[in-house]
RNA sequence: GUCCCUGUAGCUCAGUUGGAUAGAGCAUCGGUCUUCUAAACCGGCGGUCGCAGGUUCGAAUCCUGCCAGGGACGCCA
């Protein structure tokens, strides 16, 4: 089993060793101190005064100041004075001299502050010369196991797969980036009834030419032909049963049509209300029908696949067989299971290597095969688990269903593996956290799990299902090809890139003074811009949420797309290039940060808030917390460029300070991308 | 039949766990280029937050019912 590169324990070390750099006084991000400050006079009025801390927040509108606390209110019911007096009160225990401002007191009793122009370009100043802009690592840093992308190595990637491996990949870069140690951990689907349909194809389609010659192809063409077969066999032996259902449902609806209307009005609305009902279950019997004799048609059109089909009347229990004869260490499956995994994962590999996406382990579900018979004895041997109708069965409070961790021909599941993976990761690195970015339909099968991993010693770990929506097409749903093909990432990605290209070169052939890039720096532009957009795409919408996939909107030089933020870089950087500014020298140099027009103090402002979005995604594991937040930065800047020249400036002290906000703009934007897995380029 | 999720501007989506006049982008309309990349900026139009009740100083957010769409429901993963 392919494992472990150890770049945890390295990465890890480098955190500690740039925080010992960082000096004595650790940095905090404006909302920690500004709480800290809080906490202090909450403390003598509440027992506990967290959930009021969460109160405090940016200032919803700019002309409230910067940040607002919203806590007199709820105060004034547990305290039984009127708020505006609470307010007061706080507002005169504070000691926040050095930060802000006197504090205003609004409305309903809003206590509203306005942080010191000071003390921005303090903050700001240190920003300029640390490496990290000023983002504090974590005071308590925790251990995370992060568990996404998990691919079945046997069926190709498609567009759901994108969704959990970027969502689990920026979330890994920016736990870590906060000084958390997190690991990495590809669960593969490397055991299951696939490797039985390619192992059964093999054995019987194999075109072994094609095979030499190219084997992963071939081993998706033994693929999807079995599966093909085996659905065709399915629908078949269901047909009747559907037809059955339906006839039984229209019969239904068509007597209960045909009663007389009594003047019960209570009783008329009840049937019209089965009534519908009853409509809805044919036609969903109708549109299983019609999916059926579409799989029929898949093999009956073609009259060798049929020939095919009826010579392997049995396939779908056949698979099944091999399935289970690979997991019984039949020498002949396993012989060929070891010759096709590594050519599968290889394939996988050059998609990871393209989206920059690497593992710290990979301990797909043959890992764990072993372990799970031993998992099954534990629960039956502590009581959890019992056997029911020839299965064993974990039965858990407030569900309905069991959760099944053998089945009565003693084959084990899904579940079983996840419960073995859970020992393991517990045993072997001991973590506070273990997040699992999968898709929101299997909500329920993580809350049994959870609520058995609880049951069976692990009581405190933290897990979590980050769940996330489906991808969807233009026409709402699920993203597939006309043909209703799922499709290929590959594809997927050659589409964005070659779009990305023509976006490229069409912004490059329109500049004032001509075109400037040649086809290579088109090329690689056009390599970051295309897969940028894809990933940014399932970072900026809230993952719970499903969204709508869109090349023409992802690739966009507007709004709040990947191509923009780079674009904004890019721009940044030509300021520096036109102005041939050397930004290091200029950093280590002395120059200063300083405040004077509205739109530099907003940018300021807005800069020293990158920690607060950190924060923010971390908090609920929402990366579109970041994607917000560097799209409000990109336009806070454009707005302080129109309005304040740089290398135009009066005086040099000004141009100075002006060029030290481009740089930390640009390097804001970096760094953000880079949490998000995106690159940025130097021009384009 | 049970349970879960979603419903916000013409379109695509945010909305920080109950806060001030519900926000962006796209589209559309109108301004700003002899001045650091106009791939930009500034402004306008656009809303019964699915519907109806309830909880309270205050609701898109919490509760109840209904409507609509999606999903999951003992031997798949």
């Amino acid at each position: 089993m392919q494992c472990g590169r150890q770049r945890v324990i390295a990465g890890f070390t480098r955190l500690v060793y740039s925080r010992l750099l960082q000096g004595l006084v650790p940095l905090m991000n404006i909302l920690s101190e500004l709480k800290s400050r809080f906490r202090i006079v909450l403390s003598e009025l509440v027992e506990d005064p967290a959930e009021l801390l969460s109160m405090i927040r940016p200032a919803q509108d700019a002309k409230f100041g910067d940040y607002q606390a919203n806590i007199a209110m709820p105060l004034g019911k547990t305290l039984g004075k009127p708020p505006r007096e609470i307010a007061a009160e706080i507002v005169g225990k504070l000691d926040l001299n050095d930060i802000c401002e006197a504090a205003e007191i609004a409305g309903p009793g809003f206590i509203n502050l306005r942080l010191k122009d000071d003390w921005l370009v303090e903050r700001l100043n240190r920003a300029v010369g640390d490496e990290r802009l000023g983002v504090a690592t974590a005071s308590d840093p925790r251990t995370y196991v992060l568990d996404y992308s998990s691919p079945n190595v046997a069926k190709p990637m498609h567009v759901g797969h994108i969704r959990s491996t970027v969502i689990g990949d920026a979330l890994c870069r920016t736990l870590r980036y906060l000084g958390h140690r997190v690991i990495s951990d590809n669960h593969l689907g490397d055991w299951g009834t696939q490797f039985g349909m390619i192992i059964y194809g093999y054995k019987h389609f194999v075109d072994q030419s094609a095979y030499e010659a190219a084997p992963v192809p071939e081993l998706s063409r033994l693929y999807k032909l079995v599966n093909q077969l085996v659905d065709y066999h399915n629908a078949q032996s269901a047909f009747p049963t559907l037809e059955n259902e339906l006839r039984a449902r229209s019969a239904a609806a068509e007597s209960l049509r045909n009663q007389a209307p009594t003047d019960d009005k209570a009783a008329e609305k009840k049937k019209k209300k089965e009534l519908r009902k009853l409509e809805e279950k044919a036609n969903e019997a109708r549109e299983s029908i019609a999916s059926a004799n579409a799989k029929l048609a898949v093999v009956t059109s073609d009259s060798q696949l049929c020939e095919t089909a009826t010579q392997h009347i049995n396939i779908a229990t056949n698979v099944l067989e091999e399935t289970a004869k690979l997991h019984r260490g039949d020498s002949e499956n396993r012989r060929l299971w070891d010759e096709f995994l590594p050519k599968c994962r290889d394939e996988i590999q050059k998609l990871y290597d393209r989206i920059d996406i690497e593992f710290d382990f990979e301990y797909g579900e043959s890992f764990y095969h072993e372990r799970l018979a031993n998992v099954v004895e534990e629960f039956e041997k502590d009581g959890l688990a019992k056997e029911s109708e020839g299965a064993i069965c974990v039965f858990l409070d407030g569900f309905d269903a069991p959760m099944i961790i053998r089945k009565k021909d003693g084959a084990f599941l899904y579940a079983t593996t996840d419960l073995a993976t859970v020992q393991f990761r517990m045993q072997e690195w001991c973590p506070d956290a273990i997040l699992y970015v999968v898709d929101h339909r299997q909500g329920e099968h993580f809350e049994k799990f959870f609520a058995a991993a609880k049951l069976c010693g692990y009581p405190d770990v933290e897990l979590c299902h980050v769940s996330f929506g489906t991808v969807l097409g233009d026409d709402g749903k699920p993203f597939k090809t006309r043909s209703g093909d799922t499709i290929g990432l590959e594809a997927l990605l050659d589409e964005a890139v070659q779009r990305a290209y023509t976006v490229v070169s069409q912004g490059d052939d329109a500049k004032p003074n001509g075109p400037e890039l040649g086809k290579d720096e088109r090329r690689h532009i056009a390599d970051a811009v295309g897969h940028g957009a894809i990933k940014y795409a399932d970072l900026s919408h809230n993952r719970t949420s499903d969204y709508v996939f869109s090349y023409d909107k992802m690739l966009a030089l507007t709004g709040n797309t990947a191509t923009y933020l780079q674009y904004s870089y890019a721009r940044v950087n030509g300021i520096f290039s036109k102005g041939a500014v050397d930004i290091t020298k200029l950093r280590d140099g002395g120059a200063a940060i300083q405040v004077a027009e509205r739109a530099e103090r907003a940018l300021a402002l807005e800069l020293l808030r990158f920690s607060d979005a950190l924060a923010d995604v971390i908090e609920d594991y929402r990366p579109n917390q970041l994607t917000s937040y560097l799209f409000q930065l990109t336009k806070v800047f454009f707005s302080f460029y129109e309005q304040c020249p740089v290398l135009k400036a009066d005086e040099e002290k000004t141009r100075n300070s002006r060029l030290l906000l481009c740089d930390l703009t640009a390097r804001t934007i970096s760094q953000g991308l880079n949490l998000l897995g995106i690159k940025v380029v130097e021009r384009m």
